[in-house]
DNA sequence: TATATCTTTGTACTGATTACAAAAATATAA
DNA sequence: TTATATTTTTGTAATCAGTACAAAGATATA
């Protein structure tokens, strides 16, 4: 994984007051899991990762949590795969790629959009599928 | 709705036939029902406007007619809403737009596009949200 | 006609997410 | 401080889209 795992609390503290929230033990918790986990985890690994250090850690409180700080775009939420929601701590636009054959999501970079300006756009999510670079030279 | 009705029957055959299914009345009823519906509805919507005149029709028949289609790529697949596939039977690249006041989804124009090229891209999906140019209008 | 194969159906199940009310924690008022 | 109001968390139950699977039905082949 390439996740960061040095990620400071302030800066959890810090988003989850900015997100209109009181900076609870919990909720502090769950944006710095987010935040150092750069991995698409899901509300259940955000919470099977918290359980140990937060023994009364409830999943309805992570869904809650999440869901607050999506709705204030200090996370984004990553539909690559159906059926399922992952979480993103890098809110720098970019587009997510899973490969059906190893599973694997990768962040990677985009350029060029040009949407119509009649919509006013406030979301956008890329997802894409296929073969990553080391499977598709293991395919053949 | 800007469905179409008037999709002839032998696009649907042709269509399932294409992707190696037999051409049955379920199958090609449910081809039919998406090229012929392009408001991109749920597997739900489908068994549920097919099944009038088709009352045996079951949900699960629906879902794998759906999922063989989309396999060979004859439908794609929409997930511009979390927890839900939608289904298109426009195969055009194009991004999907969900307005977040009147929950319609707006199939808009896209273009420009770049990625990396160490990444085999099989599928594609861009989805949007935000207000549609009626609910801005109606929101100022 | 008999037999094999494919397709459909219906039910049961799964698994992510939501609803909700009670319990716990925190803030405010007296 | 103590009492009271408000917020937050918890845990359980419910929901709902989608899947698994085996029996029943239909179609093709010998």
């Amino acid at each position: 994984m390439t996740d960061n795992i040095h990620t400071s609390p302030g800066s959890a503290v810090k988003m989850v007051t900015e997100c209109g929230l009181r900076p609870s033990p919990q909720r502090i918790a769950v944006a710095e899991y987010v935040l150092s986990h750069l991995s698409h985890p899901t509300a259940d690994e955000i919470f099977t990762g918290l359980k140990e250090r937060y023994p009364t850690l409830s999943r309805t409180t992570v869904y809650n949590t999440l869901h607050a700080l999506a709705a204030h775009g200090a996370v984004l939420e990553v539909n690559v795969e159906p059926g399922l929601t992952r979480f993103d701590g890098c809110t720098e636009p970019h587009a997510h790629f899973r490969c059906v054959d190893c599973s694997r999501i990768f962040d990677i970079r985009m350029s060029g959009m040009e949407f119509p300006h009649e919509f006013d756009i406030s979301t956008m999510q890329v997802n894409l599928t296929g073969h990553c670079p080391e499977c598709r030279q293991a395919h053949r």
